[in-house]
DNA sequence: AATATTTGTTTAAACGATTAAACAAAATTA
DNA sequence: TAATTTTGTTTAATCGTTTAAACAAATATT
C-alpha cells in the first residue's frame, strides 16, 4: 500500500479555484476581515474534506522556527531522567512544542553527537543534563547563541541558564540532622566524579561535620567508581562499618548508590537506625520494603522540570537574561534516622 | 546575544566562488569522479571553517524523508515505557534516525492528538503502544499508509505490524507451574480493561485451570479499576484470601498490580510461598526486598524493542509485507512459588 | 580538422509553506 | 465625474536544500 500522496495547500487551492496564498491566509486566520466569508468557508471545508495537514517542515523552514526542543539526559531509561522527560513533555505540549530526546550515557562524546544531531534538526532550544567533561562543549554552545537550559547538573565555569538543586544545603541539612540525632561518625558514599553537583554534596557533608565540631575523618568519605557500582558500593559500606570506630550514619550520594548500599545493609545483622542511620538522595521505590523506610532528600522534581521548560521557552521567546536557580530540597524524615 | 546566523550552502558557495549545487554535490559525496580535487578540498575546508551544518528541514522537505520516528507510549515515566524508549533510541540511532515521543496516558483522545502532531511533523514512521479504544484510529492510520508498528499491545481486528508477547502462553505456563507445584485454587488479578493483551492473560489463566481439571471459580478472577488501583488491588487480594476456601496462588496481571498486591501481602501474617504462591508479569525492582523473591514472567524487552524498530525501519525502506510477532516469555522461577 | 566524448561546473526547478507587495474591482468621498 | 479608499485576491520571492538538465571547455577519436 503506497503512502497516500500528502495533501498540500496547492491541492486545496486548485480544488477551490483560488491561490495558495489565500488558502494559507484562511487556514492561519490571517487577514481576518478581508476574506469573503463564503470563500473562507469553502476553503476550510475543502481542507477538512481532503484531510489537510500543515507540513511543518515547510512552515518551519520558512518561519525559521521548529517548535521542537531537544532533551539530553543521562539515560532515558532511568527513573530520574524519564520522570523529568515526562514533566518536560507535558509542559512543552502546553505551548505546542514537541520534544526529541537522546541519552548521553554520561559520555561527553556521545553528548556532543547528540547536540550536533539536534542542531542539525534546527531545534529551537535544548534542555541538558550535561555529563562529566562537557564544560567546553557547553561553553561553545553558549557562544553559538542557541537557547538552552541546564538541569540537575551545571557548570559553574559557564555563565548560563540552569535549574538545579542546592546540593550543598541539602547535604548539609541531611548530615546535620543525623548529627543532631546523636550520630558521632557520619559517612558519605558518592560516585567518584568531577561533576559539580556531586562535589557540592560532599562539600555540604563536610561543612556539617565542621560546624558541628566533629573531626573530619578522611576514611568517612567514600568515592566509588561509577563503573560496576554494586561491588564498589558494597565494599565501601563494608569498610565504613569495619573501621575501628565504625560509621554510625551514612548519607548516600544518589538514588542508585542507596539502592545497592541498603540492599547490602539488609543482609547484615546491624539494625537501622539504632546502629546506623541512613539518608539517601531521592526517593527510591526499590527500597520500599526495607524494614526501616529510608529518610531521603526530596528534590522538587515537578517544579524543577516545569521551571526548566519555562525558562527555555522564555528564552526562545527572546528573553535574553540568564536565569540560574538552585532549588531547596526537602528532608523527608522517615524511619531510617533517629 | 543574538543567534549567530546559521551557515548555509550559499555562504560556502560564495566564499569559495562556486555554485551551491557544487557545494551540495561535494558535501554529499555525489558526482565523485567529476569534481576537481582542489575545488572539493576547498569546499570541505570552508565548510568546516564556517562550521557548516546541513539544515535537515530543508533537506527533508526536498527528499521527502525526515529520518524521524514517533514513539507513542502509555507514559514515558513508567519503567516499561522508558526502558523501551531507550532500546528504540539506540536501535534507531544506528540508522541515523531520531526519536520524538509522547505519552498517551492510556487515553484514546490524547493518542489521536499525538498521532496528528507526529504526522504534521512528517515522521517517517510510528511505533505505538495503543491505548484502549483506539482500534479505529489504528485502522485509519493503516489506511493512510504511513508505516507503523504496534508493540506491547495490538488490535487483532486490524491487520498490521506488531510485536507483542504471547500473553496467552505466558499466563498459561505461569499458572500451570503453580498448579503443578500443588496449588489448588489459583487466582488472577488484572486491570478491568478491554485491552486485548490483558484479556489474553486471563484466557491463558483460564485455560490452565481447565486443562488441569480445576473447576474455574468466578470469584478467582479479579478485575480492578485502573483509576486508584492501590485500594482496589488491596481489596481484591483481601477478598481472595477471605473466601471460604481462600486462593492459594495469585498471578498478578502486571508489574504495577504486583507492586501493590505484594506490598499489601507483606503486611499480612501469611507466608509466601507456603500459604500463597505469587507470580507477576515483569520484574519489579520495588519488590526486591520482599522476603520471597517474586517469580516472574520475563518479557524479552531488548529483543522486542529491537525487533519493533527494525520492522519499522524495514517498512520505511519499502518492505510492504505485514509482520506480526508474538514472542515467548520466560518464566523466571524464584522464591515465591514452590 | 571536424566530430565526439569526457570533465567540471552552473542553471533552474522543485519541495510546501509564508507573506510583503501588487493589483483589480467595488464602494466611498469629494 | 474624478479621485480616493476599501475589499478581496493574486503574484512572486523566500526559506535551504537536492538534482536533472544544460552548458562550456578540454580531451580524445576519427
Amino acid at each position: 500500500m503506497a503512502i497516500n500522496k500528502r495533501v498540500s495547500l496547492k491541492d486545496i487551492a486548485q480544488k477551490v479555484g483560488v491561490s495558495t496564498a489565500l488558502v494559507s491566509y484562511v487556514l492561519n486566520n490571517k487577514k481576518e476581515g478581508r476574506i469573503k466569508k463564503e470563500v473562507a468557508q469553502k476553503i476550510r471545508e475543502t481542507a477538512k474534506e481532503l484531510n489537510y495537514r500543515t507540513n511543518l517542515l515547510a512552515r518551519s523552514l520558512k518561519i525559521n522556527k521548529t517548535y521542537t526542543i531537544g532533551l539530553i539526559v543521562a539515560d532515558i531509561a532511568s527513573p530520574f531522567s524519564s520522570g523529568m522527560a515526562r514533566i518536560i513533555e507535558d509542559e512543552a505540549d502546553k505551548l505546542n512544542y514537541t520534544v526529541i530526546f537522546g541519552s548521553s550515557d554520561e559520555n561527553a562524546q556521545k553528548f556532543g553527537k547528540l547536540v550536533d544531531t539536534f542542531l542539525t534538526r534546527q531545534v529551537d532550544g535544548l534542555i541538558i543534563a550535561p555529563p562529566e567533561n562537557a564544560e567546553n562543549q557547553v561553553f561553545r554552545l553558549r557562544q553559538q547563541g542557541l537557547p538552552f537550559v541546564l538541569f540537575d547538573r551545571y557548570c559553574p565555569s559557564v555563565n548560563t541558564n540552569y535549574v538545579a538543586l542546592d546540593n550543598y544545603t541539602a547535604a548539609y541539612n541531611a548530615v546535620k540532622y543525623m548529627i543532631d540525632g546523636g550520630c558521632k561518625r557520619p559517612a558519605i558514599v558518592t560516585y567518584d566524579t568531577t561533576l559539580f553537583h556531586m562535589q557540592e554534596r560532599v562539600r555540604g557533608y563536610s561543612a556539617a561535620l565542621k560546624l558541628s565540631g566533629i573531626d573530619a575523618n578522611k576514611s568517612w568519605i567514600k568515592k566509588v567508581n561509577i563503573i560496576n557500582p554494586k561491588a564498589a558500593i558494597e565494599k565501601a559500606v563494608q569498610e565504613l562499618l569495619s573501621l575501628d570506630e565504625p560509621a554510625d550514619a551514612i548519607l548516600f550520594g544518589s538514588n542508585s548508590i542507596a539502592v545497592h548500599g541498603v540492599k547490602y545493609i539488609n543482609t547484615l545483622p546491624l539494625k537501622v537506625p539504632k546502629d546506623l542511620a541512613i539518608i539517601s538522595f531521592d526517593e527510591t521505590e526499590s527500597l520500599d520494603l526495607f524494614y526501616a523506610s529510608i529518610t531521603y532528600i526530596k528534590q522538587p522534581m515537578h517544579e524543577m522540570g516545569q521551571l526548566t521548560t519555562r525558562i527555555l521557552l522564555d528564552c526562545i521567546g527572546k528573553n535574553n537574561k540568564v536565569t540560574q536557580v538552585n532549588m531547596q530540597a526537602e528532608l523527608v524524615i522517615r524511619a531510617s534516622t533517629r
